[in-house]
DNA sequence: TGATCTCCGATCAATATGGTCGTACTAAGA
DNA sequence: TCTTAGTACGACCATATTGATCGGAGATCA
């Protein structure tokens, strides 16, 4: 149901926390290491450790090796966005199993499929949305998200 | 990845064909039967059926039983939104598992999570994504998505 | 050198999903 | 009224995805 997985919840939480750390007034620029962050948020530790693996691989974190080690963000809060922290974990975004697919094209219904293109313009907007809103959006009591409210005029109802 | 289930995808394609039906200039207020669906897009018979019965059990077509019987409209194809299609198949809409939590409260990290708000607040634009867009908007060639790129100024990357 | 970290790969269990079957019920038409 | 073409319904299995675990290897610092 148009869900997102738990690892990306976590990965968004953990991001939340370094960024959080990082940005404070205490002890700006400190590390945090993994079972830091488990405790706080009771998240099993291996699988957290996983995840934050990937992340570091993607480049949004840097990992620091050996005691008194841990990670930190790779750039600034507000150069992250939601979108690409869930596509790190979870890869490209695809709102149907057959949004990327390659010319080879092996979805039985495409041929007369009569909802392929309005669901990617679907896609394309929830696109939009996550990737318009950074870290720092979501850490900061900042209005979140712009879209709907008043920027909606244009747009009916 | 938020993927939409192919069962929500089948029931889309399947209202879609039915609108197209029934609005066409041929045979209008034909009615349409599980088999004929199922050939055009390939989907397997008896999936697309279940599928089938539990959109008229949510009120969203009618079925005629016996021979010559099929599937209608239960209401006009402008007043089918995206939104209430998916639901009807997957539930209700939810980013996260613990996004319509009861007051029970299972959810482990909920104490100190820091990005339940934030969440949320995606969760409801999405939502409003997918109810502003009707069946009829799916098949005309109208503008579908009107959202994304106006609203969208203010924030950005 | 030893303690404390991250890194990486393999693996297992739980759950959700896609898909199938068999049977009962209903209405149209011969 | 009997047959047939259709839906209604529920149980069922197979597979894919996800969540979670384990074990060891490599790095860094005291
Ligand atoms: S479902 Fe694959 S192309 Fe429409
Ligand atoms: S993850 Fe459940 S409340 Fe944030």
């Amino acid at each position: 149901m148009l869900k997102i997985s738990k690892k990306a919840d976590y990965a968004l939480m953990a991001l939340q926390h370094i960024a959080s750390v990082q940005f404070g007034d205490v002890t700006p620029g400190r590390v945090v290491n993994t079972k830091e962050i488990a405790e706080e948020y009771n998240i099993p530790l291996e699988l957290l450790a996983k995840v934050l693996q990937v992340l570091s691989k993607q480049g949004l974190i840097e990992s620091h090796n050996g005691p008194k080690g841990g990670y930190l963000l790779a750039r600034s809060a507000r150069q992250i966005t939601i979108a690409q922290i869930i596509e790190s974990i979870e890869g490209p975004l695809a709102i149907t199993d057959c949004s990327h697919e390659k010319d080879g094209d092996f979805c039985m219904q495409r041929e007369h499929c009569n909802i392929r293109t309005p669901l990617l313009k679907i896609q394309d907007s929830i696109y939009q949305l996550l990737n318009n809103m950074t870290l720092g959006d979501m850490m900061g009591g900042t209005p979140l998200i712009t879209i709907q409210s008043p920027s909606a005029q244009g747009v009916e109802r």
